[in-house]
DNA sequence: AAATAACTGTACTGTACCGTACAGTACTTA
DNA sequence: TAAGTACTGTACGGTACAGTACAGTTATTT
């Protein structure tokens, strides 16, 4: 078996990966884990039942890949290299808008309603969510805090603490109304608002006395 | 049919209902709305399956019902009338308390974890839990946080937006965590602690300048 | 062109479970 | 105690769907 037939092979498995994995994901985000059905996944991706069986083994596995691919997508790191020298407003609201924008899409909140769903049933599935997603965000949040700290420019008693308050005002009530169906998306002026004027809160909050 | 006879007929009727209500709260908590089968539930409560379908019409209506229910319970009113003219301070600090005391129980993050679960499938149902849940709780803190603004005491642009970011601050990442089941619950310590900071913070920030 | 790998399509099995029907049993009232 | 009400238990219909078996078809390599 040369190398030649194995990129070749891999790369028509991978076509197929791919056209099952785009399928699922707009079924289940659609119709949520027990509701979605295989045969609706196999019609929309064009493959065969056979095929996805020997790529993902079955419905949950199905799943689990598409969570870990949403969840790398939607927690990738976000860049920041250009705030280097900034003010800690401007970066935090830089930084806070992008968060934001990242987690407030329609796929953002449907893969996080289908862990939540699926949570209890699945444990492992949600401590790996947690990790590479608002943990991962948390403490990059929480290491960015404490270097203002150390420079002076903040008080703070506990920067992971100082953290999780942050993300929280900032997911606020966006995430869970959006995700209850209550309101629409934000606009993006109302992202920028709103991040604004948490940043500006929080900074001073940490800044009296 | 004498009065009598409707009392008693209830009262029947009720015992069963709870024994009803009860089962399914555990079953539907446990396992999710999918997973949850009536057979379960039946068994659980030791009723039968016809009088499931006599009293709640088969397996949506109790799930609505016992929603319905634990939303009453969770978001009743927290009363506040001890704190009349006690410091903002120390009215935040313990509304906040109490807020976070009801909200992080396991029956509360199951139901709530249940409805945003079957919220796209359920609309009218996220939308009656979020007029008495979270949307209730937010106009209170954000008619109080107008209170103190109209006294001087703070200075708001926008006090319904203040609401959202000091409720999201409390909330923060102990929801999420415990919804997914990464961490125990908060001792009542850590809650208090919690809460100490998220409001000396939130008023600070709302004061500064 | 032969051989093999990568699939597709159909059909089937087995099971799980919602909802209904019905016949029977306990409790309540008069 | 008779009549009615409030149930229970079992059994069954119907359906939906995950997973398997297998025979056939198309691409890829040599």
């Amino acid at each position: 078996m040369t190398t030649k037939t194995v990129i070749a092979a891999h790369s028509r498995l991978d076509a197929r990966r791919r056209a099952f994995l785009d399928a699922a994901s707009i079924v289940f985000l659609e119709k949520g884990y027990a509701n979605a059905t295989l045969g609706d996944i196999i019609e929309k991706s064009g493959g065969s039942r056979q095929t996805l069986y020997a790529l993902f083994g079955g419905k949950q596995g199905l799943f689990e890949a598409i969570i870990a691919e949403r969840n790398a997508e939607i927690f990738r790191p976000l860049r920041a290299d250009d705030l280097h020298n900034r003010p800690p407003e401007d970066v935090l609201v830089e930084i806070g808008t992008r968060f934001l924008h990242r987690v407030l899409t329609p796929e953002a909140l449907g893969a996080f309603r289908l862990v939540l769903a699926e949570g209890p049933a699945m444990k492992e599935l949600s401590e790996r969510f947690w990790v590479v997603g608002p943990g991962r965000t948390v403490t990059a949040f929480a290491g960015y805090l404490e270097e203002l700290a150390d420079r002076g420019a903040l008080r703070l008693q506990d920067a992971s603490l100082a953290a999780r308050q942050f993300q929280g005002m900032l997911l606020g009530n966006f995430q869970i109304d959006c995700m209850l169906g209550v309101r629409e998306l934000p606009s993006p002026g109302e992202v920028e608002t709103f991040v604004k004027s948490a940043v500006a809160r929080f900074l001073d909050g940490c800044r009296a006395r």
